[in-house]
DNA sequence: ACATAAATGTACTAACTGGTACATTTTGTG
DNA sequence: CACAAAATGTACCAGTTAGTACATTTATGT
């Protein structure tokens, strides 16, 4: 344990600085990885360690168990998801236009947390159990269905909405065709090629999804003529 | 062993008859709750040599290793799909009435089969890998997409379908609905509640996804009114 | 019948893996 | 600075689990 007289390779550590949030932060980001790639159970406590610039013994002192670590990054990527929807703005779109808008989003956002879709497929094969014993993410996703009451409300206002769209249905036709777009990628084009799955296929079926939803929803819609095809 | 004077307790396999198929049909139904259930890494093979009449050594026997045994259930859960598939027959419908039928029995037959519906969400957590190595699966989804296509093409030829109507994106669309329905259920109702997990929401459900089918394909298609809601 | 192959039972092991014991260093407080 | 508390490093362990070695029983072909 003297003075090596070796270069230090291990420089960064040599007097370290403690930095607890960080050193949190930086177990949950590579847990979500693991967790995301291989599952609960697949998921290995060592192979974080190895990857974190904090130690296997970091990750039991701050989250007590693989269970408990799990669950952190359950919540923390269902907390970020939250922000994300609370960002966007379509209040001052009409009614149209602003659902137009949400599913668009909502697909686009799907398209783009893959990670958050790979967690909660496997939270389902989990049937939930750590998301309902979690105590921060009951009432968490009241906001898009907030904004989809809104559009409803002023859409029917108008006269330019059905009068059964319900916000919640909505919530759940938009999120199934954005969460399977990911979810099941890799079956779907094993089994049917990978067209969909090229950018134009991508854009095809972002267009299909809105066109269904308000087609459902608005009065007399009539999708818009798809250009070469 | 000689005559036990005692009663024997595992009478039905004093003496053992041989039954080869017997057998590997056996490992492979318990094989396919215990991978439906806990997932590939999270399934033991030693609860299923516990759950099976076979014994682990037959497991090896037959199919090598975990990973052939997964392969196995993969594969079977894949060809019996198939052959429900294969048995709905909406030829002697209009296009309409027969697009209809194809929506709803594909909601349904997610619906009853939720075994295959985790299968395949751990198949896809494991980016399809073994779906890929398999020899038989590849070709074996056509089925669904014929049929679609032949009432696509009655459809366009009754002036009655929109002309981009296609096949292919069609499934996808019936697909993500019928697929997310069962896949999701827990997350979904732990978030949202489960009104939409009722008998009446579910019939509800599959009726707005016959809507959205129908109104993206069918030209000037107008839902039914909804009764009391 | 007899030889050979297929099918099965029993007991075991080597490696992996979640988790911990114990010592040490850093930080905050009076 | 002394002392407690928080944070971290190192080495280790006990239980689990996929997989196997070896012996035995049943079926099959001639």
């Amino acid at each position: 344990m003297g003075d090596t007289s070796r270069k230090p390779a291990n420089a960064r550590k040599a007097h370290w600085k403690q930095n607890p949030d960080g050193v949190k932060e930086d177990i949950l980001r590579v847990a979500t990885e693991e967790f995301a790639a291989h599952g609960l159970s697949g998921g290995r406590i060592d192979e974080i360690a190895r990857k974190t610039e904090a130690s296997k013994r970091m990750i039991y002192y701050y989250f007590g168990d693989k269970d408990g670590l799990y669950q952190a990054v359950l919540e923390r990527v269902y907390s970020t998801l939250r922000e994300n929807e609370d960002a966007l703005k379509v209040g001052n779109l009409d009614p149209v236009a602003a659902l137009s808008r949400l599913v668009e989003a909502t697909f686009e956002a799907h398209a783009n947390t893959p990670l958050f879709i790979r967690l909660v497929m496997i939270e389902n094969i989990h049937n939930a159990a750590y998301l309902r014993r979690s105590e921060i993410i009951p009432g968490l996703n009241r906001s898009i269905i907030d904004k989809l009451d809104d559009v409803c409300t002023r859409g029917k206002a108008a006269g330019l909405f059905r009068a059964n769209a319900d916000p919640l249905e909505l919530h759940w036709l938009i999120s199934s065709s954005s969460f399977y777009n990911v979810s099941n990628k890799e079956t779907f084009s094993t089994s049917f090629g990978d067209s969909l799955y090229t950018a134009q296929g991508q854009a095809r079926l972002k267009q299909r999804v809105v066109d269904m939803i308000l087609g459902l929803v608005v009065i007399g819609y009539e999708p818009p003529v798809g250009a070469a095809e």
